[in-house]
DNA sequence: GTCTATAACGGGATAGAC
DNA sequence: GTCTATCCCGTTATAGAC
C-alpha cells in the first residue's frame, strides 16, 4: 500500500503545537516527527533546510490565521467598531485556546529563536500594534492614545498568558482581554 | 598548581545568566562550563542532581536577591510608601537590567521547565503578588484594588520585557515601570 | 512522498587521576 | 575541588530503497 501524503495544514498545525509549547531548541525532530505522524527523513523531504525552515512554516501559519482572524476583524471597515472589538477579542481568545497555549512571540523568541528570527518577530509586534491603533483610531482615540493603548495591549496579552500559565488560573488571562476591551467600549 | 576553588557567588551568577537567556532545554552543560569556568565534572561535584539542580540553584540565587532587594524594599515599614515605591522599582529595574535580561519566570516555564519547576513559579509569582499588595494597602487601597493592582504590575513587567524584547525597544520597559509607579503615587 | 537505516555530532552524565 | 578522558544516548541530518 501506497503512503498516503500528509495534507500540509495537518503538518503545519502539528508543526505549531510543538514550537509553541516546547520552543525552537526544546523541540526534537523525534517529538515534531510524531506529532505530524511523518518519519523523520519525510519531515526533510518537506523542509531540506531542516527544523528551521518548520520553524518558518509555524510562524508562515500563524500569522495567516492572524492576518485573517484578528488583523482583518480590526480593521474590517464594514462593520461597527465594537463589532470589531468583539470579533477581534474573540478570535484571540481562540488563538490562545482561552490561554492553554503560548505564543510564539514568547516561545520562538528565546536567544537562539531570537537570532534565527529576530526580524520576523520584530515586524510581527509592529502588525498587531498598527491593527490595534486602527482600532483606537476607528473609537474616536488621538494618535497618541490609539498608539499607546495598542502596545499596552500586547503587553497584556503576552504577560496574561505567563502569568496564567504560571499560577495555573486561566481567569487572568480571560481577564485580560477584558481590561482591553475596555480601553475601548465601556461596558 | 593546585586549582582555585571557583566562588559559589560566581557559579550561581553565571548559571543565573545562562538559564535566563538559553532556558532549561536551551542551556547546554558546555556552555554552562564555559560560563562558569568550570569543566563539566566539576560542575557534577558542586550539583550531583545534574541540570536540575543547576537551574534550582539559580531559582534560589534570584529568589534571595528579590526578596533582599524588592519584596524587602515593598514591606519595608521604617519607609513612606514612596520611598518603598521608588526603592522597589529602581531594584526591579536593576533585576532586569534596564529590560535587557529576561525572567526565569519566562524562560523556565516553557513545557518542560513547568513540569520540573511549576510549584516554584507559581510560588514565586505569588509572592510577587503579596508583597505589591502589601505596598498598595500601603498606599490606601482597598483590598481588591491591592490585588488586582499586583496581579497587574505581574502581568506589565512580564509582558513588557517581552515586548521590549521583540522590538528591540527597552523603552517599553522603562515606560510601564513608569505605569506601575502611577498606580500608586500621580506624578 | 514516505519509508528504514545510519551517519555525524552534541547532549548529559560518570570514572578516576591529581 | 578540579581536571582529562570517556560513555551512552538522543539529536539533527542524509542515503537510498520502495
Amino acid at each position: 500500500m501506497r503512503p498516503q501524503k500528509v495534507l500540509d495544514n495537518d503538518i503545519y498545525s502539528a508543526l505549531t503545537k510543538v514550537f509553541r509549547a516546547k520552543g525552537f531548541e526544546g523541540a526534537s525532530l523525534n517529538e515534531i516527527a510524531d506529532a505530524t505522524g511523518l518519519k523523520k527523513a519525510s519531515l526533510y523531504h518537506r523542509f531540506p533546510e531542516g527544523k528551521k525552515q518548520m520553524a518558518e512554516a509555524v510562524f508562515n501559519y500563524i500569522d495567516e490565521w492572524v492576518e485573517i482572524k484578528i488583523f482583518g476583524a480590526l480593521i474590517n471597515n464594514t462593520l461597527t467598531p465594537d463589532q470589531r472589538l468583539n470579533q477581534s477579542i474573540n478570535n484571540i481568545k481562540e488563538l490562545y485556546n482561552d490561554g492553554e497555549e503560548s505564543c510564539i512571540f514568547r516561545t520562538l523568541s528565546m536567544k537562539v529563536g531570537l537570532e534565527l528570527f529576530g526580524s520576523r518577530i520584530k515586524n510581527g509586534m509592529e502588525q498587531w500594534i498598527h491593527h490595534f491603533m486602527e482600532l483606537g483610531l476607528a473609537f474616536g482615540q488621538s494618535k497618541e492614545e490609539a498608539k499607546s493603548n495598542a502596545v499596552q495591549n500586547l503587553i497584556d496579552i503576552q504577560g496574561s498568558l505567563i502569568v496564567s500559565e504560571g499560577l495555573k488560573d486561566l481567569s487572568i488571562f480571560e481577564n485580560t482581554l477584558r481590561i482591553i476591551k475596555n480601553r475601548y467600549s465601556k461596558e
